[in-house]
DNA sequence: AATCAAATTGTAATAAGGTAACAAATTGCA
DNA sequence: TGCAATTTGTTACCTTATTACAATTTGATT
């Protein structure tokens, strides 16, 4: 069966000329409404982010930000990548660089991870379900999950009921 | 509606020096299983994760361990964790610390990401189905979910078609 | 056109997270 | 006891990220 491309999907095979221009276009469009400005390396940023069609470090986007001739330091492209991903035209793939004592082990799973926002406590919840999701959304762009980290942010009950008084 | 306690659920009330001895003597049973040493480094990295029930930084941990008399090296830490990470006795909370252009503009949305392992390229899925089983997921512990981060590593199709031949 | 405040960009300095490489000490046998 | 394998300690360095402040640009206002 052959699926549907949509403009999600950078597996599909694509015109990415096309794909990348349409992308710089709406992001025109867009920022105008909101009043803000796609300024050069704000535009550089995004284009470069535009071309590979994959993630790429700070520090990789501050190099080609350097070779365009704008500034060699951390906060140029720091900024201009946080510009674009408040304005919606970027995401952040996260991190949390931590590590927590399995609360399972010996079940040889890949949990969920809850974390309170307050209190900071982790647990870990049942994935069975959410893993399956994931992995059926992926198969409908013909991707293969092999490994996935699902980590949520909120409120656990003890700091929602604080927080409800 | 109350919901059962269970060992993963941190956010519930429990007597945790139980819960903490308990989990201790579970590692050891399982490490003595494998033929593995839970030497005091090890031990002690145990104990400081399980006596917080909240995910720690390695150099949080690496304070505490220097204080407890050990090495203040960032490596005594990061190999401590590593060794009960690979024992199934605690988790890494995943990172990825990148950037993409967002593929779907406007759409206002929190999508899930698809990163082949081989070519490096990233997909947007959507997400409303994996999303919802996470909020029941957490639902059952709860917890509420504010944002949440997916992102699964594995084979795009182009890729894993290189790969079979 | 001249002026000025706000926004943007540049730079230095430093914090935080992570690994490679090798030396010293410990452990468990032969 | 002798010795190899494992574990621990330490040095040095790399990557990622933020704070603080200076210089410049922009757009509106006179
Ligand atoms: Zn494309
Ligand atoms: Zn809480
Ligand atoms: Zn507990
Ligand atoms: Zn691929």
């Amino acid at each position: 069966m052959q699926h549907e491309p949509d403009q999600g999907d950078a597996f599909a095979p694509h015109d990415h000329a096309l794909c990348q221009s349409r992308a710089l276009a709406e992001a025109e469009e867009r920022l105008r409404q909101q009043g803000a400005r796609l300024t050069p390396v704000r535009r550089r940023t995004l284009e470069i982010l535009l071309e590979a069609h994959r993630a790429m470090g700070a520090y990789e986007v501050l190099d080609r930000l350097a070779e365009a001739g704008f500034g060699r330091q951390p906060p140029v492209a720091y900024r201009a990548l946080e510009f674009l991903v408040e304005h919606g035209l970027a995401h952040r793939l996260q991190r949390l660089n931590a590590f927590a004592a399995c609360l399972h082990p010996g079940e040889d799973h890949a949990p969920v991870f809850l974390i309170c926002r307050v209190c900071d406590k982790v647990a870990e919840a049942h994935a069975a379900n959410v893993r399956s999701e994931l992995s059926s959304a992926a198969g409908e762009l013909g991707f293969t999950v092999e490994r996935a980290t699902v980590e949520a942010l909120g409120l656990c009950p003890a700091c929602a009921g604080r927080d409800a008084e």
